[in-house]
RNA sequence: GGAUCUGUAGCUCAGUUGGUUAGAGCGCUGCAUUCACAUUGCAGAGGUCAGAGGUUCGAGCCCUCUCAGGUCUACCA
């Protein structure tokens, strides 16, 4: 059956129908595949909004791995999802909330209202998302998809909540936190922004008779100071450790009680070499007074700003109600007009900011959830920090096969770096968009459950957990844990055996662990560390195997896509005008793993450009098809350009299949790409059209053709395989192509076949030098040497693609007068001009060439001569620049003779 | 301050353990249109591989330093 396909393939009119063919097949749902389970998980993208490109990008990644893994008969499992994102969403809908002219959202709707709004906004917002992921092809179980605050995922946070409680690892405790007044609620270390922004340093003394000089950024908070820290080495102010020092009104405000206390980590080199000590407002500080807590020396902690950003009434009425940057210039100008103020200084300051809240973060003593990172996990003799570690090390639990691998691996030195500078997590958040911590107060008890407590009088805590709590229990909480993991003591995981189906196993048992992830470097902190966590901790295995992580697109100028720089660009719109696959190939090649990218208007032309010489490569095949045949064995081989195609079709199906099992998509892609229109189009399909008669290999190339790029083009490949071969069975669940060298590569037919594609180009090449019509046809001789049969064989495909009359083909044939000519691997080709010869231009062709070989035959022969090289290079290296020089100094040999012609 | 990435043709980038005269796409120049495809084809120009040292028979690739740009990170008060 052969169809002729339309001259140009139009994404739109496919794209739907095949995407719902694919999903009403079930081939999207592993249940109904057999082989080996291999699972991947979305990261769920937050509903605070649309897609944007850099999802784009890794619904390509998965979707290509995952149709990759299908078609090589695995039973593939990419589960779709998407992401309540606490703050992130809140915080969204706040904002809009407050252009609509609400200025206190929280206040005027109170808290059900609020929540209301917020999951109407959510429930939008994810189904233009999931809308969007079927548009970009993704090939994902739908009758799997999950969400971070359904009650599923919900049942599996309380119960990781409990076992840390009930385990220690999580306490309640009143600690320095990181607190956005903008958004009134904590957030972790890793949700601070750095920025950096011009500061004063202060020097300034806390009264005339204070001996220390110390330095701030902050003045104001100094009137929270409880002690002097200085390095117990420093000559200068080693007599004073222990003193305590009484000053009275500290500008012109509260009395202060400063004790010089020692501390290794104060640097003597920097400022003055003492620190003043806010317990209350630095973390650092607050360390201080833990450790001296510890030391049984304690100083004292006051609290001078509230959660407002104003300062308290431990600040002294004086100052009591100022906003802390007003009460900064207070207090210096009071320190300036007394002389206490030394010196000011310009510098540049890091500030951290709240991501989401855009605010400077201020630190403050409050009572907060943590998990306690250095504890030892019961049962275990590692903390929470060890089992991070442990997992990208030696495998988890020592483990070899519960190892993660990180893609690049330079992603593991960054990780092992955070882990050492990880404090205890932060989780509790004062937000209402969030899992609502499982625990309830009546006076003085506490209760942490599942369930609520039964009995009157139980409140439960107002806060939620931040987002990676429960972003952390992803690669499980999606396959139904707890629900099947009743665990059986030493067999994590292990679910319920079905009578009579004793092969059953459940979600978990097949796809736990996840077999790939991939993921942005931005959240490998915030995500991929608390996976790690959560997974070793609560299920005793790694979340995956295998992690990948991607760089970011950026446009054109480098700059990040984003809504609020109006350059983001919307994922539909791009599809609507060139299509899904052109999309996905324009953000997969031309990328290297770990590193940005970017995206530009010429990438997704040239993108929508190979789609379509891919639909017209296969219409010419198919045209040269008459009955095309779905299961087909490798045809007989006729021809030296039959033998040459094969053999670089089985090349790059293993460079394209060993590149993807490296993860390195981009170059996979790029060989098919290179394959498909150099070789395939440019050079068989042109032969073949000389030669005729190619209908069975045809049938076998455009068949691994489709396959090849399948995952890569889903719709377009799909398309033309349903075109050919009907509906009945679907490229998408076809087999990988097999490679299946039986004999190895002939290096020989490449040689050969490279040697009349040159004579070829050089023939084209010489036409256009002479400015020879191409309608013109030429009249050529060959002394061919050896290759005269080789030649002979070939000599149709060199008159077509040439467009010579005549052609002789002779071992040893001398320069024809009126000719001008080329060599190429000891042959020499001269065409036949008449009197169209231009002499001069010849002379000044062969000279040219002369030039460049003359030197690059000289440096050959230098190479060799030398003992060293001779002595030291590999054998075949030694051979290969022999063989070099004999073929240069032919060629320069002929190459002067036929310049010798003209003298 | 520490870490890390990047620097290869006008532009965007490949270049896998060191071994052809360093590649591709876009752009540029010239030519071609009843041919599967102008969303095309053919041919061509264009590079001291940021710079300086070093290791090696041999370096775009390994080492050291310098310069430029980016990113992450930190308790410079």
């Amino acid at each position: 059956m052969s169809k002729e396909l339309p001259k140009a393939y139009e994404p739109q009119k496919y794209e739907d129908a095949i995407y719902e063919r694919w999903e009403t097949s079930g081939f999207f749902n592993p249940d109904n595949l057999t082989g080996e389970p291999y699972s991947i998980m979305m990261p769920p993208p937050n509903v605070t909004g649309v897609l944007h490109l850099g999802h784009a990008m890794e619904n390509s990644l998965m979707d290509t791995m995952a149709r990759y893994q299908r078609m090589n008969g695995k039973k593939v499992l990419l589960l779709p999802g998407t992401d309540h994102a606490a703050v992130a969403t809140q915080a969204k809908v706040e904002k809009e909330l407050v252009k609509k002219g609400i200025e206190k959202p929280r206040e005027f709707y109170g808290r059900e209202k609020l929540l209301e709004l917020i999951r109407e906004y959510a429930e939008n917002s994810k189904a233009t998302i999931l809308r969007q992921i079927k548009k970009l092809g993704t090939s994902c179980d739908w009758s799997r998809l999950a969400y971070t605050f359904d009650e599923q995922r919900n049942l599996a946070v309380k119960t990781v909540f409990k076992k840390m409680y009930d385990d220690g690892l999580i306490y309640h405790g009143h600690r320095v936190v990181n607190w956005s007044v903008k958004g009134q609620s904590t957030c972790s270390d890793d949700e601070l922004v750095h920025v950096e922004r011009p500061s004063k340093l202060y020097y300034f003394k806390y009264s005339k008779d204070f001996p220390i000089t110390i330095a701030t950024t902050r003045p104001e908070t100094k009137l929270g100071d409880t002690a002097v820290a200085v390095n117990p080495h420093d000559k200068r102010y080693k007599k004073y450790i222990g003193k305590v020092f009484n000053i009275e009104k500290f500008a012109g405000g509260p009395n202060l009680e400063i004790k010089i206390i020692a501390d290794e980590k104060v640097v003597t080199e920097f400022g003055t070499g003492a620190v003043g000590v806010t317990p209350a407002h630095s973390m650092v500080d607050f360390e201080m007074y833990l450790n001296q807590k510890a030391k049984n020396d304690p100083i004292n902690l006051i609290e001078v700003i509230d959660k407002n950003g104003k300062m308290t009434d431990k600040a002294s009425n004086l100052y009591q109600g100022l906003l802390a940057e007003k009460a900064r210039e207070e207090v210096s100008r009071w320190l300036r007009e007394n002389d206490l103020l030394e010196k000011e200084e310009d510098i540049l300051q890091n500030v951290g900011t709240s991501d989401r809240f855009g605010d400077i973060v201020e630190a403050l003593p409050m009572t907060q959830w943590f998990i306690d990172v250095n504890k030892k996990v019961s049962g275990k003799e590692k903390s929470l920090k060890e089992l991070m570690k442990e997992a990208v090390t030696l495998g988890h639990n020592g483990i070899s096969d519960q190892k993660v691998n990180i893609t690049p691996e330079r992603f593991e030195k960054i990780y092992f770096g955070w882990i050492e500078n990880l404090r205890d997590w932060c989780i509790s958040r004062q937000i209402w968009w969030g899992h609502r911590i499982p625990v309830w107060y009546k006076g003085e008890e506490i209760y942490c459950g599942i369930e609520e407590p039964t009995g009157e009088g139980w409140l439960q805590d107002a806060d939620t957990l931040d987002t990676w709590f429960s972003s952390g229990t992803w690669t499980f909480s999606t396959l139904g844990w707890p629900g099947f993991a009743r665990a059986t003591p030493g067999k994590p995981g292990s679910g319920e055996i079905v009578a009579g189906k004793p092969e059953f196993k459940n979600d978990l048992e097949q796809f736990h662990p996840t077999s790939w992830m991939q993921m942005g470097y931005e959240i490998v902190f915030f995500w991929m560390a608390r996976m790690i966590l959560m997974s070793t901790y609560a299920l005793d295995q790694i979340p995956f195997k295998d992690v990948y992580i991607h760089g970011m697109l950026r446009n054109e100028e480098g700059k990040k896509f984003s809504k609020s720089a109006g350059n983001n660009i919307d994922p539909l719109e791009v599809i609507e005008e060139y299509g899904a696959d052109a999309l996905r190939i324009s953000v997969l090649l031309g990328i290297s793993p770990g590193n940005d990218s970017k995206f530009y208007d010429e990438k997704i032309d040239s993108a929508r450009n190979f789609v379509n010489k891919l639909w017209n490569i296969s219409r010419f095949m198919l045209l040269n098809i008459p009955e095309s045949k779905i299961d087909v064995k490798i045809p007989e081989l006729e021809t030296l350009a039959d033998k040459w195609i094969l053999n670089r079709l089985l090349n790059v199906t293993k460079q394209v299949t060993d590149n993807i099992e490296k993860f390195n998509f981009s170059q996979a892609g790029e060989a098919l790409r290179d394959f498909t229109w150099s070789d395939l189009a440019d050079w068989y399909l042109e032969v073949a059209k000389i030669e005729g008669g190619k209908s069975e290999i045809l049938n076998y190339i455009l068949n691994a053709l489709l396959k090849l790029w399948h995952p890569f083009m889903p719709f377009v490949t799909e398309q033309i395989w349903s075109e050919i071969y009907g509906n009945e069975r679907m490229l998408m669940v076809e087999k990988w192509p097999m490679i299946e060298i039986k004999t190895k590569i002939e290096i020989k037919i490449n040689e050969e076949f490279e040697l009349i594609k040159n004579i070829i180009t050089g023939l084209r090449s010489l036409r256009a030098e002479n400015k020879i019509e191409p309608v013109k046809k030429l009249n050529a001789t060959i002394s061919a040497g050896e290759n005269v049969e080789l030649l002979k064989d070939n000599v149709e495909i060199i008159k077509g693609l040439a467009r010579l009359e005549k052609i002789e083909i002779k071992t040893k044939i001398k320069k024809p007068e009126t000719s001008v000519g080329f060599v190429v691997s000891g042959v020499e080709v001269f065409v036949d001009l008449a009197g169209a010869v231009d002499a001069e231009a010849e002379k000044v062709r062969l000279q040219k060439e002369i030039t460049s070989v003359e030197p690059y035959a000289i440096g050959l022969e230098k190479k060799l001569s030398n003992k060293e090289f001779v002595n030291n290079a590999p054998v075949q290296v030694v051979e290969a620049e022999k063989k070099k020089l004999v073929e240069a100094k032919e060629k320069l040999e002929k190459l002067k003779q036929q310049l010798n012609i003209f003298y």
